[in-house]
DNA sequence: ACCTATTGAGCAATATAGTGCACAAAGAAA
DNA sequence: TTTCTTTGTGCACTATATTGCTCAATAGGT
């Protein structure tokens, strides 16, 4: 009549792993994670392990608790790969036509695109993002120097740059001529 | 000593519209779906009344025999804009410096940054992406002649355009040198 | 060794999600 | 009108989520 609860929802996995994961990075033990939340302790246990088919509410208030959106909580937790690829992956008929994938990165919320032109010895410092933002640069013209902590880097006219955003950096442009790129925010 | 159920949970509200829009737009009657999902028609009426606290196993049913991502059903259903902006929004203490939002999406899932390259009358024609892709591009050198259905525009250098992608299009070099531009494909 | 914090698990009680049925209201098409 | 479809609601029943209580196992720190 009724399944024998194979849980095939992979839905409950995901949020098993991202409840332990996020309540260890808010620094809260069960008990703390339970009397901020309203959630029993022997809730919390059953949804890390996974052998309880949450309903929203609760799994709300977990969310609210650990301070995080609630699709934090279900969505798989390791597809994000921000990873450069930086691969040819079309070559036209005539020599010289190409497409290079510069990177690809599993966004959660937002994406920016924006267009940046920065005169000589002009720069740029803005407030450091939160945890979770990440930067792609791809440099068209001129050369950007990009100042991340005490580490400055040098992108030339046709390369691309990647990097977490949530710490101190800053755009600057020491070339003679200068400098436009683009430049995607994601989370 | 329980609390009154005031079903602060915004999510539910959320799930609520969800569920009903996508099943007009799946063009299911609630005994349709109930039947495809194996999740009552009374459940579903109490979903979609926002009368029940679902369970995630529950929802992720409903979600498969909708043909949606589980996210999909808990999302606020109005948050997508992928409106176009295209304004000034820091300048430099030398004149020509400057910073402009192309654009700003609210992504779900994925993000692609592409850099391209298309020399005169080269031409790449993709199959159409699913719906709810996007595009956007950004010519930094050349001209670009995009086709989208019968219908072409052209985009110069230091221009910017953004489309729904899954709609039949191309990408053309009409021009007398190489068009370079960069492609942000967002879902 | 001891003490304490943390986690996992068993169990009984309760609250509620989820089902199936019956029936009514509304709308569309004959 | 009559028929059919779709949707909302009340109710009793079952399945299970959720709680609060136990106790055991583990890991650190003193």
């Amino acid at each position: 009549m009724h399944k024998e609860n194979p849980q095939r929802a992979s839905v409950l996995q995901h949020v098993s792993q991202n409840v332990r994961r996020l309540r260890h990075a808010a620094d809260l033990s069960q008990t703390a994670l339970s009397e901020k939340s309203g959630v029993s302790r022997r809730m919390l246990v059953a949804i890390e392990a996974g052998e309880k088919n949450v309903s929203l509410s609760t799994l709300d208030r977990v969310a609210e608790a650990l301070d995080v959106a609630f699709s934090d909580l279900i969505q798989a937790p390791d597809v994000r790969d921000h990873s450069r690829i930086n691969e040819l992956a079309w070559a036209g008929e005539i020599v010289g036509s190409k497409a290079v994938l510069l990177a690809k990165a599993t966004a959660r919320r937002e994406v920016e695109l924006w267009e940046w032109r920065l005169e000589p010895g002009d720069r740029y410092c803005p407030d450091p993002d939160l945890e979770g933002w990440s930067e792609q640069l791809f440099v068209f013209e001129g050369s950007l120097t990009l100042v991340i902590g005490d580490q400055e880097t040098v992108i030339e006219a046709g390369e691309f740059f990647m990097f977490a955003s949530h710490q101190p950096h800053a755009y600057r442009n020491d070339g003679s001529a200068a400098v436009r790129f683009v430049r995607n925010v994601v989370i």
